[in-house]
DNA sequence: TCTGGGGTCCTAGGACCC
DNA sequence: TCTGGGGTCCTAGGACCC
């Protein structure tokens, strides 16, 4: 049996978002900054024509930005979380099958569905999305993931095929043609490493690369570059993934809007990202037993570098912001030195497992009842901040002020999950 | 002046065990 | 005048993804 994959990936999707709330930017070149509005993170297509690049550091385009007058907006992650909720959820009710891959990209597995049209599948589904969000979708349909996502390069960027591509279409002479006119990097699983190597032995086309000895692949870019070429011979590798586990990692990290030289304002944001760290956790139900902090100066700068990492292992898995930011304190303390510029701090937890299969340490006097006691108080917390808001309830050693944390200055209001902010439309 | 954040997987090499 | 071999686990580092 064939499989069929549709990639569903929203346009420019940080700017979508903001352009559903506000007609005055449609149509108009605007651009979404990362968290400290640092680099570029989401062009429109004006700003794309300019050649502004993604990621490129807001600072070195300004010249551009007042040229053309292009509209600029901060970061706002909870305005976009929730649209993109709403997008999935419009998805699933239109497929049989989702797997959500990031904030704005789905995979469908089309595979038994004898859904007779693909193409016209592939246009509702952009047009619900759209009636029903606001946030226009390209709709990319292969026989693997590896071929949707080149599909969706045309899909985005050649007008004849109004948003939606399917392979499924085409002979494989006809795919091949579109394959040579794709850059290799533009391949999934080929970043800009893997690229310099293949364009050093003159393979710089996804065609040239789709016809590479397997073997020489495999030496050059391990077993997952092997699997990325199959999948563009029509080999599926990568299967949907419906049900994705709990992550094995959580990080939180920021930089900070100024450079911060105090002890204790370092102290205050690496409680503050160990308990964002540990209510994630907690939402996915699991214990860490390892935690990491780290601390670095800017790299950027012309002065007196350092960065420095502490790695601790728990005697025991928690999920307690308590508990955990007691770990992450004593490791600040460890790596802390004085008289260094610090730009940015992050805690990593690891060695997560799920809260019905946790490891006890056999030779700790394990207290039931004082963690039930501090597991509800936990609950409790993530209840109340879900409800009135993140930080709501936080532990006191997050510090009051947070003098440190980043800068947002064009940030555009919340306007989905927050009465206060909603939308005021002028009669 | 100003340079994001959060993940995954694979491999090599060392430690350790029998 | 000699120095095994195989297996597992862990970690660091490098590549990739969005």
């Amino acid at each position: 049996m064939k499989n069929i994959f549709a990639l569903v990936d929203c346009n420019n999707f940080f700017v979508s978002c903001e352009r559903v709330f506000d007609p005055h930017i449609w149509h108009k070149p605007v651009m979404v900054l990362s968290n400290n509005d640092g680099c570029v993170v989401a062009r429109s297509n004006e700003v794309k024509a300019l050649g502004i690049k993604m990621g490129t550091p807001e600072f070195k385009c300004r010249d551009l930005i007042k040229k053309h007058s292009i509209k600029v907006f901060s970061s706002n992650y909870t305005l976009y979380a929730d649209m993109s909720n709403r997008v999935m959820a419009t998805l699933a009710k239109l497929a049989p099958e989702i797997e959500i891959y990031s904030i704005d990209e789905a995979f469908l597995s089309l595979t038994n569905t004898h859904i007779q049209d693909l193409d016209k599948y592939g246009a509702k589904i952009r047009s619900t999305i759209y009636k029903w969000t606001g946030i226009p979708v390209s709709v990319s349909i292969a026989p693997t993931k590896g071929l949707t996502k080149i599909a969706s390069e045309f899909a985005k960027k050649d007008k004849s095929f109004h948003s939606v591509c399917n392979f499924c279409n085409f002979s494989n002479h006809e795919i091949d043609n579109l394959l040579s006119k794709v850059d290799v990097i533009d391949t999934w699983g080929v970043g800009p490493a893997y690229a310099k190597k293949l364009k050093r032995f003159g393979i710089n086309t996804v065609r040239k690369l789709k016809y590479a000895d397997l073997s020489w692949i495999n030496k050059k870019l391990t077993v997952m570059g092997e699997r990325c070429v199959l999948e563009l011979r029509g080999i599926s590798c990568f299967p949907l993934d419906v049900n994705p586990e709990g992550k094995k990692s959580i990080c939180s990290s920021r930089s900070f809007g100024y450079p911060v030289t105090k002890k204790r304002e370092l102290e205050e944001a690496v409680a503050a990202y160990t308990a964002t760290a540990c209510e994630k956790l907690r939402n996915q139900n699991s214990y860490a037993n390892v935690i990491i902090v780290y601390i670095k100066t800017n790299r950027f700068k012309a002065q007196p570098q350092y960065s420095n990492a502490a790695y601790m292992k728990l005697p025991e898995p928690t999920s307690s912001t308590i508990d955990m930011t007691k770990y992450a304190l004593y490791g600040l303390e460890q790596i802390f030195r004085q008289g260094f510029k610090y730009k940015k701090a992050g805690v990593l937890l690891e060695g997560i497992q799920p809260s019905d299969r946790i490891q006890l340490n056999l030779f700790l006097k394990y207290n039931h009842k004082l963690k039930m006691k501090e597991n509800k108080l936990m609950k409790f917390i993530d209840r109340v901040n879900r409800h009135w808001g993140r930080g709501t309830l936080h532990l006191a050693s997050e510090g009051v002020k947070k003098k440190w944390s980043m800068k947002r200055c064009k940030l555009s209001k919340r306007f989905t999950t927050d009465l206060d902010e909603v939308l005021e439309i002028a009669v």
